[in-house]
DNA sequence: GTCTATAACCGGATAGAC
DNA sequence: GTCTATCCGGTTATAGAC
């Protein structure tokens, strides 16, 4: 029940609109004047309701952050539709879905370290790995699972299970560094793309040669020590209970 | 001129057992009660000194965490003076000070998410990357190249001026899983301290095959972009300018 | 259930007097 | 160098309207 509010959740047709209304004006104003410089009460004035009701949909500026993120999926979910249809080649259908997790975020760039600031705490509800990240991290590992398992690719049987979660964090990665790029347009992080993606396909195809093998071993073992879901917590609390470190 | 706050600057003796009793009374806050948790006042008020009077010595509350970054590298390199003395194999010196790297952070595990927070934000000065990081960046990248230096390794020549910077990249990368690291007292970073120094001494020692040649280019290539000084600020602005970020 | 309005609290940051 | 007073914005609380 930590988990629900990624997306649109229940809401009447009102509601939901005027949810919409709210996050569009935030992240219209976060990506003219930054995270910081945008106060709740802006917000609650450009979308034209009052600020009570703008923490009526987003209980914090933090909920606001998380709803960007699960925009960020479904937007890029969207951007690769066309392009993956009938393409069976992994490289390319890698390299498609990497450049276009690039492109939607692309105009928030000078934001987006701010807004990934909170993310990089661990306790932190907006950690990628946190239980209420939980609908977006699941739902990108599911794409991810979908765009290898729709290529013609044939995966070594132990890394196929745990491939979804590498590229997760692979992803991550890319956008760690896709932060700090300075070049224009992020040029960089593009020829990342390809150079990264083109090597993942070729340590695919090398995985069984003798010598890789134990290296593999240690990876699978070290990835699955970092991505195993957090312990469930004690089935009495409901409510978002997240380790009050956001007091 | 944004560089200079990291260490003990230039402050008369009284100033300069102010300072140490402001910071050491909010690492000490920050260890028991983590960082949100703890207020400017709190600080101030352990400290014996009133709240303006710690706006003076840390113009922010981020100001404080830097010298905890400055801290943590003085504590290092301390705790690992007496092994490295002597010592000349290079797996055993680089686990020797990646060992020490996790030993002095090791008691703000709690708090230390919270911490590198705003370093996850490459606009802000507390960014590893940032120019106001540059002298405990410098200090520790230098530390990283005494340790290779004084070990009798054979390094390929054009990997050896970008060693330190890469070793400084993985220790980041290692920071960042331990911060992620839930196993009792952190052991998996520990194991994965004797992992990771164990594959790098390897793989130096095979750097020469041709095999690797290409994608030793490509490696030093990318790390060389993320690596590179910011470019210098205009030679007019004195102050910390560091991009508004926080307003 | 959706929304407004208003006041208040709290903590980071600043101004300016001593 | 040190203080007190004040501002500003995230957040909470309340009381009530549609």
């Amino acid at each position: 029940m930590t988990d629900t509010l990624a997306g649109a959740s229940a809401l009447s047709g009102r509601g939901e609109r005027t949810r919409e209304r709210i996050l569009g004006a935030a992240l219209e104003l976060f990506r003219e004047r930054g995270y910081d410089a945008t106060t709740m009460r802006m917000i609650a004035s450009a979308a034209g309701v009052s600020l009570g009701n703008s923490y009526y949909y987003f209980p914090s500026k933090d909920h606001l952050v998380q709803a960007f993120y699960w925009r960020m999926h479904i937007d890029r979910v969207e951007a690769s539709r066309q392009g993956l249809v009938g393409e069976r080649d992994l490289l390319r259908r890698l390299r498609l879905v990497m450049r276009a997790r690039l492109d939607v975020v692309g105009p928030y760039h000078a934001v987006s370290g701010t807004l990934f600031r909170t993310a990089a705490d661990p306790q932190s509800p907006l950690s990628p790995f946190s239980a209420s990240s939980g609908s977006t991290r699941r739902a990108s590992i599911d794409f991810l699972r979908s765009v290898v398992a729709g290529s013609d690719a044939r995966i070594p049987r132990d890394v196929a299970p745990t491939l979804p979660h590498l590229l997760w964090l692979y992803e991550l990665g890319l956008v760690l560094f896709w932060l700090h790029d300075r070049s224009e347009h992020q040029r960089s992080s593009y020829e990342l793309v390809d150079d990264t993606t083109d090597a993942i396909v070729r340590l695919l195809s090398l995985a069984n040669l003798p010598g890789l093998r134990a290296l593999r071993k240690r990876l699978l073992h070290w990835v699955s020590d970092l991505i195993e879901e957090p312990p469930s917590l004690p089935p009495a609390t409901t409510e978002g209970a997240e380790g009050e470190v956001h007091t």
